[in-house]
RNA sequence: GCUCCCUUCGUCUAGCGGUCUAGGACGUCGCCCUCUCACGGCGAAAACAGGGGUUCGAGUCCCCUAGGGAGCGCCA
């Protein structure tokens, strides 16, 4: 039998990093096993269902690298179908009509919780004849669920798991508009898609319990099922949307890129040994379920970021170049830099980006470590910069004369020569360094001098020393 | 309130009864490298929630307590 996992969000927001993860799993699963990972679009809340958050989710997705089969199932589309299967359930007596009105069903959990007892419904109409329904309300379909024995569920990450019946209820199946709940209409729809694993969230565990009972009364198998922990807030509480869950996008504008935050959320919750680098393929090759923790784990931006650093230094300058330019359009304008980048931008961006890429951990800060490039003269310093070069101004004296007498210029000949001048005038090169590198890249920190010299070329090297040296004491 | 799940360094985790004086990674702090910052190298501090059992032996199994989480909708 094939694998067939699914990834089943609901279109009422972007696509969090919990579900990013989600998706992650159900996505390594499918092809650890050769199998297939379909998207259902778990639309059948039509006041909350947006197309903006359905473009949201499957952008994030592709943005993520995660691929599915097939064409995406829109959940809604199928409610003829859920009708169907919960009238064969009704004629089969496994499901009844229930008039209770939302009223009455306030009342009844208001009371429980008063008397507290658990907040369930009491199968008032189970076994009501429905001659007796009050005129004009339109019935719920509602299971007929056992009440006695247990239902258990064979969970592959949470184990079994086993609750007694007398604690689950009658759980609606088919609104009083006719449309599907979720309970049944998941039920439905793995089943006709014939979804081996059903790899989610644990906030989804006690439906699991009621899912098989809506799974055994149709007399379908149970999917295997996996719940996996959920993500935390750095602060341990849940992550919600008030609490920093972003959307995939957010990470995306915040300089990540997609293999580390893919390495990043794949050891968050599963492990394999001391393994913590995972190529897309490695991933692959060793996910399981077996191996997932059943403890929520925190958010910690710590670690994404020395991740993103990682696969940063290891990517490749033309493709970070090329995620700059995309995600450009949103952090560019704050620093006046367009998209697409001018060709002289870009050029000299491709010359630095070795020096560039090994020293940032964003794609943000790796744009802004690239000031110096963009920049234009005369430069403004900030405050680090700028009391490095008051206080060594006078050891650049003379600097500017020797680098114009360099004739082959390379990184290799301004490093000799500036070294020359550092010995000529009896200081360490830092003593030099430091305050050029304020003068050249108006910041205290960039790439190495010699290359951001070389990158800079003779001419705009010479300007900016001259710049900041106008009223320099003479030599 | 009821049901279910969880609990190893600050964080992510390894550990599946003896090899644990508990390992790795991120972070933190030193030192080295060095023109700065990173990278890299070396080193340090840092954890089995608490209490009972079971066992020759428990981080590993069981129970209780505490703490955390999820669910309890004609939401998904």
């Amino acid at each position: 039998m094939t694998v067939v996992t699914r990834f089943a969000p609901s279109p009422t927001g972007f696509l969090h990093i919990g579900g990013g993860r989600t998706a992650l799993f159900n996505w390594l699963y499918a092809k650890r096993h050769g199998g297939k990972m379909l998207l259902r679009i778990e639309d059948t809340d039509r006041e909350r269902s947006t197309d903006a958050a359905i473009t949201a989710i499957l952008d994030g997705l592709k943005w993520l690298g995660l691929d599915w089969d097939g064409d995406v199932v829109y959940q809604f589309s199928r409610a003829a179908r859920h009708k169907e299967v919960a009238e064969s359930l009704l004629a089969q007596g496994r499901a009844y009509y229930c008039y209770a009105s939302q009223q009455e069903l306030e009342e009844m959990r208001e009371a429980a919780r008063r008397e507290g007892r658990p907040l369930r419904y009491d199968g008032r109409w189970r076994d009501r004849d429905p001659s007796e329904a009050p005129e004009g309300v339109k019935p719920v379909i509602r299971l007929k669920a056992p009440t006695e024995g247990e239902t258990i569920v064979e969970d592959e990450v949470q184990g079994r798991v086993v609750w007694q019946n007398k604690d689950l209820d009658d759980l609606v199946l088919l609104r009083s508009d006719g449309t599907p709940t979720y309970m049944l209409a998941v039920v439905v729809d793995d089943h006709d898609m014939d979804v081996t694993h059903v790899i989610r969230g644990d906030d989804h565990l006690t439906n699991a319990a009621r899912q098989t009972q809506i799974y055994q009364a149709l007399g379908w198998s149970v999917p295997k099922m996996a719940h996996i922990p959920l993500i935390h807030g750095p602060d341990g509480a849940k992550l919600s949307k008030r609490h920093g869950a972003l959307g995939v996008e957010a990470y995306r504008s915040l300089g990540y890129l997609p293999t580390a935050l893919r390495n990043y959320l794949v050891r968050l919750g599963w492990s394999h040994g001391d393994q913590e680098i995972f190529s897309t393929q490695e991933m692959i090759d060793a996910f399981d379920l077996g191996s997932i923790g059943r403890s929520p784990a925190r958010f910690d931006f710590a670690k994404l970021e020395n991740l993103n650093g990682h696969y940063m230094r290891q990517a490749n300058d033309e493709d970070l170049i090329a995620a700059i330019e995309e995600i450009l359009p949103e952090i560019g304008d704050e620093r006046g830099i367009g998209a697409p980048l001018v060709p002289a931008l870009r050029e000299k961006l491709t010359a630095a980006m070795p020096g560039l890429k090994e020293r940032a951990k964003t794609l943000v800060e790796l744009l802004d470590s690239a000031y110096y490039l963009y920049a234009q003269r005369p430069l403004r310093l900030d405050e680090k910069a700028a009391s490095l070069l008051s206080d060594g101004r006078s050891r650049l004296a003379g600097v500017a004369e020797r680098l114009e007498a360099v004739s082959e210029w390379s990184a290799q000949s301004v490093e000799a020569v500036v070294r020359e001048h550092a010995e000529a005038i009896g200081v360490k090169l830092g003593q030099v360094a430091q305050p050029l590198r304020a003068a050249l890249t108006g910041r205290a920190t960039s790439p190495g001098l010699f290359d951001v010299m070389a990158v800079l070329g003779k001419e705009e090297t010479l300007l900016r020393l001259r710049d900041q040296l106008k009223d320099a004491p003479a030599a």
